[in-house]
RNA sequence: GCCCCAUUCGUCUAGUGGCCUAGGACGCCGCCCUCUCAAGGCGGAAACAGGAGUUCGAGUCUCCUAUGGGGUACCA
């Protein structure tokens, strides 16, 4: 091992949003840098032309800057070992190629995928597994050379052992091996002259000085390729860390963006990390959340910082085992955190969401607001649900049906007496603070001989229009003593007949 | 089919041979508080996949089975 500063990087393709697992295992890669003092690289794997997606690079780049993962080195920012797209970075890959060519650890092979279907087809019928048969990795040089000259497509595929084990290490996983005869001779070098995924990655990852990758477990598969892709270069390699895939909730199959899933309640599952942006997530309980799955901070502490994260994140603490996605922890885990901002904080956050809502977003307004709804809220946009009708017009609020306001337990009649009474209560009021108002109105409750929950959940309706609100005394403190009589005086409208 | 990885409460996890009568958290249930809904407080139900070993002793080590997941592309 050497004493080279650690970097890591983040490899996404650029096939359209970035989705939440993809996120995650950004965040281990960057927490294990930053634990380490070292640098963390964003790098973009787009060697499948076909895949490529226009504004995923925004994506990405939106989705890591949102939960604050900031990349030392990126095709945005630049660096030292730039260009960070592979696409740009085509010569270094041939040039890699032609020398595994050139020191026989690497061959072109001349098939047609026609061919490749019928050889797969045949091994089928004969239960045998899938896979190349090597049919050009025995071409003599002079067949190569005719084929070439008749100008016939190739791709080159790297020359595998046939016998013995590869054996690997995994930060994670420890010790792995692998059958060599259950290798194949994979493709590095496509028709088109991409590289594949397989060569491009190595070749970077020396080129770049990489000395720890961090990458899903879907790819433990090809490791041994990899692995085989690194000694024929004779280059160091750096150290693995296969993470622990996240499935879905139920535990059936990986979290994927092509299918959708649903958690215990029915709720589609959010899968992009835009969704979690939109939907009022913040980013530092997502980030407390992310880094909760597959490795724990210790001490029963489930809550801590970034930078408490850092301090004590080791890719080698990282549980081997596949989660089931704990959706539903991220709604308590994000309610705690909006309980805990200070009620200037929410109210900042608040103002663009009410905005967004298409309401009056007076900033003075929210922050009045903010603290009353802050224990009542799990996600950003939940406020709307809550108490958006704070930023409605207050001129054009109607009064809620009669019906909605008649409490349990009550009668219309007693509904209009309630009604009545509050407004000369609230009329002769002179202090409009929540706590006078409170003991006013439990006064006049025992002189109307109704409960507490029946004078004050009309009052709830009247003022509101929502059976589900702010506290209600909260509520008339804001509206104001006018407005508040003016809605109890519409609700009474609703009686006029009796 | 073949190869690889994994397996502790419903879920996320702690646990690296005796500290485990298995701890925490979410969720769930109950009680308290209470103007709705929350929040908060208190309490509860709830797990070592199964079987063989190794050992004085196994959730912890080994093997087998089962189950789950991943891979098996000129996609990453």
């Amino acid at each position: 091992m050497s004493d080279k500063p650690v970097r890591t990087r983040f490899a996404p393709s650029p096939t359209g949003p970035m989705h939440i697992g993809n996120l995650r295992q950004a965040v281990f890669g960057w927490l294990y840098a930053k634990h380490c003092g070292g640098q963390f690289i964003l790098r973009i794997e787009d060697t499948d032309q076909k895949r490529f997606v226009e504004g995923s690079l925004d994506y990405i780049i939106g989705a890591l800057r949102w939960l604050g993962l900031e990349y030392d080195e990126g095709p945005d920012v630049g660096g030292p070992y730039a260009p960070y797209i592979q696409s740009e970075r085509l010569k270094l890959y041939q040039d890699s190629v032609q020398w595994l060519l050139d020191n026989d650890k690497a061959y072109k092979c001349f098939c047609t995928s026609e061919r490749l279907d019928r050889v797969n087809k045949e091994k089928q019928a004969r239960k045998e597994p899938p896979g190349y048969d090597r049919h050009c990795r025995t071409l003599t040089a002079d067949e190569v050379a005719a084929k070439e000259a008749e100008g016939l497509p190739y791709v080159v595929r790297m020359k595998m052992p046939l016998e013995g084990t590869t054996k690997g290490h995994d930060i994670i996983l420890g010790d792995v091996e692998f059958p060599n005869n259950t290798l194949q001779d994979a493709v590095i070098l496509k028709s088109d002259g991409f590289p594949t995924y397989h060569l491009a990655h190595v070749v970077d990852d020396h080129y770049m000085e990489i000395t720890h990758t961090t990458r899903g477990q879907e790819w433990l598969p090809s490791f041994p390729l990899h692995i085989n892709i690194w000694n024929a270069f004779g280059w160091e390699m750096p150290q693995h860390a296969h993470l622990p895939l996240i499935l879905n909730p139920n535990g059936q199959g990986k979290l994927s963006k092509r299918k959708e899933s649903f958690d215990q309640s029915g709720q589609r599952v959010l899968i992009k990390v835009s969704e979690y942006i939109e939907a009022g997530y913040l980013s530092d309980a997502t980030f407390n959340f992310l880094a909760n799955i597959g490795w724990n901070f210790g001490d029963d502490k489930e809550i801590f910082t970034v930078e408490e994260a850092i301090e004590r994140f080791d890719l080698k603490d990282v549980n081997p085992a596949n989660a089931a996605f704990p959706v539903e922890k991220l709604d308590w885990l994000n309610g705690l955190y909006i309980r805990e901002k200070a009620p200037e904080a929410l109210a900042e956050l608040l103002v663009p969401v009410v905005a967004e809502a298409g309401l009056n977003a007076d900033p003075e307004l929210v922050g009045k607001v903010a603290p009353v709804a802050q224990t009542r809220i799990k996600t950003l946009n939940e406020f709307i649900g809550l108490a958006g009708f704070f930023f409605e017009d207050w001129s054009k609020f109607q009064a809620p049906p009669a019906d909605m306001l008649i409490q349990k337990k009550m009668d219309a009649a007693g509904t209009k007496r309630c009604l009545e009474a509050s407004i000369t209560v609230l009329e002769a009021s002179e202090s409009f603070e929540h706590n006078d108002l409170y003991a006013t109105f439990k006064d006049l409750a025992q002189e109307l001989d109704v409960k507490n929950g029946q004078l004050f959940g009309t009052l709830r309706v009247a003022l509101t229009g929502q059976t589900i609100s702010t506290p209600t005394f909260e509520t008339m403190e804001i509206l104001g003593k006018d407005e508040s009589i003016r809605r109890l005086e519409l609700a009474l409208g609703q009686f006029a007949d009796i």
